[in-house]
DNA sequence: AGTGTAAAAGAAAGCGCTTTCATTTTTGAT
DNA sequence: ATCAAAAATGAAAGCGCTTTCTTTTACACT
């Protein structure tokens, strides 16, 4: 007999909606053939399976995801943790994440842990109590037990944001050392020797202690130094880039440039630049790092580090959905990031 | 015999992680409850609930969320659809959301549709298929297939960034068009009459079309049009708005006054005044929309209404938290934006 | 102590799916 | 046609929890 004709009845069992077994009465097969219809399309026979889509459809039956989870031992969802979901660089990130992860059939799961690691070791208990099948976290520094319970529960995962962690945690991102120390070198090529950065404060936050760490150490390779007091460690914003700009122009030798951990404090030293009189690049370089769109808007406009955030997003959804199917993956590789010199950086004035 | 005394042993299944069975024979109770005193722990009596919570501790029990969920028929997740996760204003919201809806013990799932209407229904089967129990939107317009699915799956919902909508669908925002309207009457005592619009697209975004509306509806109040080619639709963005910007000071008769619907577009007209040797406000006032952080850094500083983003993000999670703990709750109220009026508006030039 | 009532605890039946294992059907070589 | 092997299907046992219903225990009052 010809499969595809039989008919197909619909019941309607009033409250709630559809479940698989209602799609197999109606498609007269077994549950289990439903299922693989869902799975493994290719395992059953086409006219069958065409007689399944089709009470599918009638039915708008959608899966239902927890006794799915709960059967298969996966939820189809990924987690991340960002320090702040406001902000346009985890933005962009989550972006791509969300779009690769989705275009695979999963869920983007998010959570912000407001910059503290205390919150984030409970964001990822959360996490992972709702069931995600992997995580991305940004940065290596929180609290061990974070590791610990991912490992326990021997979650794939992926740091991000950062190249290299001690402990050997797989990363996708860039060398935010490197990537200072090239902005410095770059600096000192142009005649630079009196140096002070603008950081954002580096409990907790690795990548600005790694930026810090590669302006400073290439000074030092040089045989220059960046003393404490010219290095300002301020809470990430315009406002703040404004003040320590004022401060360090303060200075009975103000530095000739001024490295900024992060676009914002540039901008806000630009900006203060004009109250101040000071003119940019001519008394003084300014660099930002991160390469936001005002960069290249703002008179004058902001030499500064592009930060490949889309690439790192996808960069995690590609190193996790491997992981998850069960093949072997190399830890990602470091991904590049751009010096963009624009017009905020010029040759150091003859001391 | 005092309960709080008995020994707890712990079993070991070596494989995975503890159950609440485990939990249960550990702390030897029975199953049931252990699931009370994570559901409702008053109604266990103290002694044995502190063994259960100790047997917890100890075994470092998670709860498996999709157990849960299927046995309660409640995923404790609750999902956002937003056109683009990249945005500052999504973004200011988002994270509002996700503080409020994790303080209830709630996980966000989110999703990105890229402004497509497609996308979105997409998005919206595979958040409901991950099981979420509430959901919210932005803006009103979108394929109906999307209110039906979630009418038919019964899911509490709200639309955000809006006050009304046509449908009585329950809003969690304010009004667009009203604002706008605000803004125009106050360009409109300063004496412009020649005015101009910088728009996103309308189509797929009820948002823009409100703020064109508002504006439109108050000139004609006065007896004034806003004539088709005086109102340029642009892809949101600072170089969209320099060129549209150009566009207009090219006119035979440029506007006096410019009213951006969106920030960015203001930002782009700043920019470009200065190359074009165009005084903002002397020769023409800008305003924007949203007022992001560059609006007040930015020289002249630009006047532009306060989107209550964080407002938004709590009002949508206090509404559908209510609504899923079955409480009758009203329809959320609108909420009020500011005009902050800054140093890119001043009186219209004497005719 | 003894009784009645309310509070607390337990037993057991699923929630809607996946997956293993057994069975049936199909295929392809003879 | 025939048979062995492969492919497709079905039956049924859970996945780890919640929740209803029932039984047990605690408590207040004579």
């Amino acid at each position: 007999m010809n499969d595809e004709k039989k008919e197909i009845v619909i019941i309607d069992r009033g409250h709630g909606s559809a479940t698989l077994n209602d799609v197999a009465q109606a498609a007269g097969v077994s549950p289990a053939t439903v299922s693989r219809c869902l799975n493994a399309p290719d395992v059953v026979r086409p006219a069958k399976r065409k007689r399944v889509f089709k009470a599918i459809e009638e039915l708008s039956y959608v899966p239902h995801g927890a006794a799915r989870a709960l059967a298969s031992r996966r939820t189809r969802m990924i987690g991340a943790i960002f320090p702040s979901l406001d902000n346009t660089l985890f933005g962009g990130m989550m972006e791509a994440l969300q779009g690769e992860v989705a275009a695979a059939g999963y869920t983007l799961v998010v959570a912000s842990s407001a910059y503290d690691p205390a919150q984030e070791l409970k964001d990822v208990r959360n996490l992972i109590s709702s069931g995600i099948d992997a995580l991305t976290l940004v940065g290596a520094s929180r609290e061990l037990a974070v590791y610990e319970m991912i490992r326990r529960k021997r979650i794939p995962y992926v740091l991000n944001w950062i190249s290299k962690a001690e402990g050997g945690h797989p990363c996708a991102g860039f060398d935010n050392l490197e990537a200072a120390a090239r902005l410095t070198r770059y600096l000192l090529d142009l005649g630079h020797r009196r140096f002070a950065m603008i950081s954002g404060h580096f409990i907790n936050n690795d990548r600005a202690m790694a930026r810090f760490r590669g302006v400073e150490s290439t000074l030092r390779e040089r045989g220059l130094d960046l003393p404490p007091e010219r290095v300002l460690e301020r809470r990430f914003g315009v406002d703040e880039g404004r003040e320590a700009f004022r401060l360090l122009m303060s200075m009975p030798e103000p530095p000739s440039a001024v490295i900024c951990g992060a676009d914002p404090f540039a901008y806000g030293a630009i900006f203060e630049s004009l109250d101040l009189g000071v003119r940019i690049p001519g008394d003084v370089s300014v660099t930002g790092f991160d390469d936001m769109w005002p960069a290249s808007q703002i008179t004058p406009s902001l030499t500064s580090v592009q930060t490949p955030r889309r690439e790192i997003g996808i960069t995690v959804a590609k190193y996790l959905l491997a992981k998850l199917s069960g093949q072997l993956i190399a830890d990602p590789r470091p991904i590049e990031t751009r010096l963009v010199v624009r017009d905020s950086t010029g040759p150091a004035k003859h001391a």
